[in-house]
DNA sequence: GCCGTTCATGACAACGATGTCATCTCGTCG
DNA sequence: CGACGAGATGACATCGTTGTCATGAACGGC
């Protein structure tokens, strides 16, 4: 334990460039251009400076930096619902490999799906000056972020279009994931094929919904509203609604779960019951082929959302002023198990 | 060259408060008191200010704002290893919920296990003038930031101590947590208890292997060299110790795994091979009881982690210069299965 | 009616860095 | 030998905000 103690008390102010100048006998600008290594500086004095920071200690305060006019702070503001979410934290970072590329940082929040929340981060990011927004929408009209908009704060939605404005938006192929997993079940022999899906108010879950409708329409098969299940927010809700689905006159043989609490429901009724049913969710588990029941899913590179929004911004910034794009990433199938059973 | 702003389109520049002070027909001070609700200002001035920086769109500008001598810049950087890892994501959600509270952010960064990038983060923060570090830490040296300490940036190292200074962190209860999994393990009947590590020279790893020992040694069991397994870096490494160990003369009844990682090993190896093995991991898995093998796991809140470390800085910072601390946060068994088969 | 007090407001410097421009010192060429 | 250009260096204003102090008006007490 022969550790250096930690002066922390008696803390001297950081120094700045003035100390170093003063201490290596040169000027405030000349330390200046050595820092930002300017050109037009002898190599001499450039190493007294240099000698003299080290010394010191001195750090560029890049709060003052970013002042001067023009200047960036070097920041993206990433607002999503809930940094602890894998889905989220996935998309965090991929946008963080973007901006270690470029020497940036980006600050992270959660919203927790609160319209008020995203507003008033939006808010805190602006007055530290971000370059830029990347959001997760939480809210449904985005109208009051215009006047950060005309003010060169750029900004670009993730995973839902932005609500009254138009504007960037890097999205999943939900109807398209929606379309393999229901050819899936449809491919297996399936022809009753229920949806249980949040609340059809959240933009991917419309969009679920619609890939399930419009293949099922496409394979010949009619559509049952009794087979629709919405507004299913949490993993009990999600086992409430499969023992209705169950308990139906004519139950479902395939059920295709519209996001990962939905499936978990799902599969704890499997667990339990020992119903035969096949199953097919949107968004990967962890573990999933794990699982006493090794589950079938939609799965996508969440990260890939960052990275692609990020990118964009990042574009945006450096004055790509053409109108505003919506980038579509892809969806596969990944096959465990679960949508395998026949009806 | 000429002095030319970096604006990306049409953009106005953001309204500063000498512009309010102009359209608003007071002085600049004045606008000054109003944004910041200091007394001293008549109740119409006031509203005629207001409705001006409505009208205008004004944001204060905190970088400015931190820059004056003595000011905080109301944000604490975040160190992890990663954010997409779900251990470290809810640390940065238990850190976010303290800064939210007091109206601060924190930017969080990945270190990816790599000392170096744990110094450039530091360096990148200390730049951005955060008021204070949390640091999970990916090197074993830390003097290397002994300057930024004496200069008043306050650190609390997070699930791991820092390498040779002295400073705050908050820790689990390594030894506790090994020693609650491996009496478990006892207390079913095993006499022969494997260890599965990581590399010894993580502290953790260390820890729970003291633990382990420790334990073994107090119920009189024996110890066994060849029961330990350790540098063993992720699943793959882990499912090839376990049969390396189901292969010994006399093999072990059951198996103390070190982290989440190697217990995702271990359960490959249980549920292809259909060997009876006991199983206590350290870390919780998501889903853990609804995996194929049920899986019983020595558990704790890892957003506490993040929670208190992130008090605890915020109280440095208000003043508290007592003595380094380390706060030991407790973990707890969840018995799911694994760990309850007999020898 | 004068003076001291309070209250509202403003002028100005400072924070730490960078952009602009001036100055100063050489070596070199005519 | 003197003028000149190039290279090195520095003085100073500036970014947007806040702290300090000054100013000026209104007001009450004597």
């Amino acid at each position: 334990m022969a550790h250096t103690p930690v002066r922390t008390n008696g803390s001297k102010p950081r120094p700045t460039m003035s100390d170093v100048a003063a201490a290596a006998g040169v000027s405030l600008k000349t330390v200046s251009r050595v820092v930002n290594e300017e050109p037009g500086v002898r190599r001499e004095t450039a190493e007294i400076v240099h000698r003299t920071i080290a010394q010191l200690g001195f750090r560029r305060n890049d709060l003052a930096r970013a002042l001067r006019h023009g200047r960036r702070s070097g920041l993206f503001g990433l607002v999503i619902e809930d940094v602890s979410n894998p889905f989220y934290s996935a998309i965090a970072r991929g946008v963080e490999e973007v901006t270690r590329r470029r020497g940036m940082l980006a600050i992270a929040a959660s919203s927790d799906e609160d319209g008020e929340r995203e507003r008033d981060l939006v808010r805190l990011f602006c007055e530290r000056r971000v370059d830029g927004l990347l959001i997760v929408p939480a809210s449904d009209d985005h109208r009051y972020m215009l006047p950060e908009l005309r003010s060169g704060t750029r900004v670009v939605f993730i995973d839902r279009p932005p609500g009254k404005i138009d504007a960037d938006v890097v999205l999943l192929d939900n109807v398209g994931g929606a379309r393999i997993a229901v050819e899936h079940l449809i491919a297996q022999g399936h022809r009753r094929i229920a949806f249980v899906g949040d609340v059809s108010g959240i933009f991917t879950t419309a969009e679920r919904l619609r890939g399930y409708r419009k293949t099922l329409a496409r394979a010949g098969l009619p559509p049952d509203p009794s087979l629709i299940r919405l507004g299913v927010h949490d993993a009990g809700a999600a086992e409430r609604a499969v023992y209705e689905l169950l308990a139906l006159p004519e139950p479902p043989t395939a059920l295709f779960a519209g996001n990962n609490r939905i499936t978990v429901g799902v599969l704890r009724v499997l667990g339990r019951s020992g119903f035969r049913l096949a199953l097919v969710g949107f968004d990967d588990l962890e573990l999933g082929e794990m699982l006493a029941v090794p589950v079938t899913v939609v799965a996508y590179d969440a990260a890939d959302l960052g990275r692609g929004a990020a990118e964009l911004l990042a574009q945006r910034l450096a004055g790509d002023d053409s109108p505003p794009q919506r980038i579509v990433l892809p969806t596969a199938l990944i096959v465990r198990g679960s949508g395998e059973v026949k009806p």
